[in-house]
DNA sequence: TCAATATTTCCACATTTATTGAATCATGGG
DNA sequence: CCCATGATTCAATAAATGTGGAAATATTGA
């Protein structure tokens, strides 16, 4: 994972709803949440939730499926352990963040 | 670490110039660099380095002191591990993201 | 004290991001 | 085919963020 990538996942959940939103999604599980109950739980109105989830769906940080009427969205365990990776490699020293030297 | 704090320290790793300098930070260990150093290693005017660096001091994630004419920013360690412990604990499933079940 | 250096603050401006109601699109039941 | 439901797109607007030159603020050495 580069920069770019990278900086499009910070940003997504650097935002107050979205990261309520993709912590929701992690509690669901594989299975997700349609965006309606994403809407109604973080209490925004359908039309912002959906901005939002545009938004982490851009960033990689969730998938999202077609269920007849609804569209389910789910956490990618995978994008995010990439985001951490990122951060452990990149921004601290190794896997502890510990001071180089 | 809550919600709040955890949205500045994202939003602040979330821009192009200020995840360089972060980044520079971190390789500089705990002597870290001085802001001009900074500013024309990441390529930008010293008052955008300025901004930029305030955000990140603000968020917690670099520290700063005075010696002599410079100031010296240094990679904050143990903010950098909350944000990746925050991240681990509440935007995945424990310490391995993986699915919940 | 004066000049040089390192940095920040101020300001104006451009760009991006967030918010919502209304309109639109897709799906499924009767 | 019509209607209800769930969601997205659109458009207008407001708010936050990023940029960089110029001025102001420390610090040090001569």
């Amino acid at each position: 994972m580069k920069a770019g990538p990278i900086i499009r996942a910070l940003g997504a959940l650097a935002q107050e709803h979205r990261l309520a939103a993709f912590r929701l999604l992690v509690q669901a599980g594989p299975d997700g949440m349609p965006a309606g109950a994403l809407a109604e739980a973080v209490g925004v109105p359908g039309s912002s939730m959906s901005f939002h989830l545009a938004q982490l769906a851009h960033a990689g940080l969730v998938t999202q499926r077609r269920q007849s009427r609804s569209i389910i969205y789910a956490a990618d365990y995978a994008a995010m352990n990439g985001l951490i990776a990122y951060l452990m490699e990149n921004c601290c020293d190794g896997d502890e963040c510990a001071p180089s030297r």
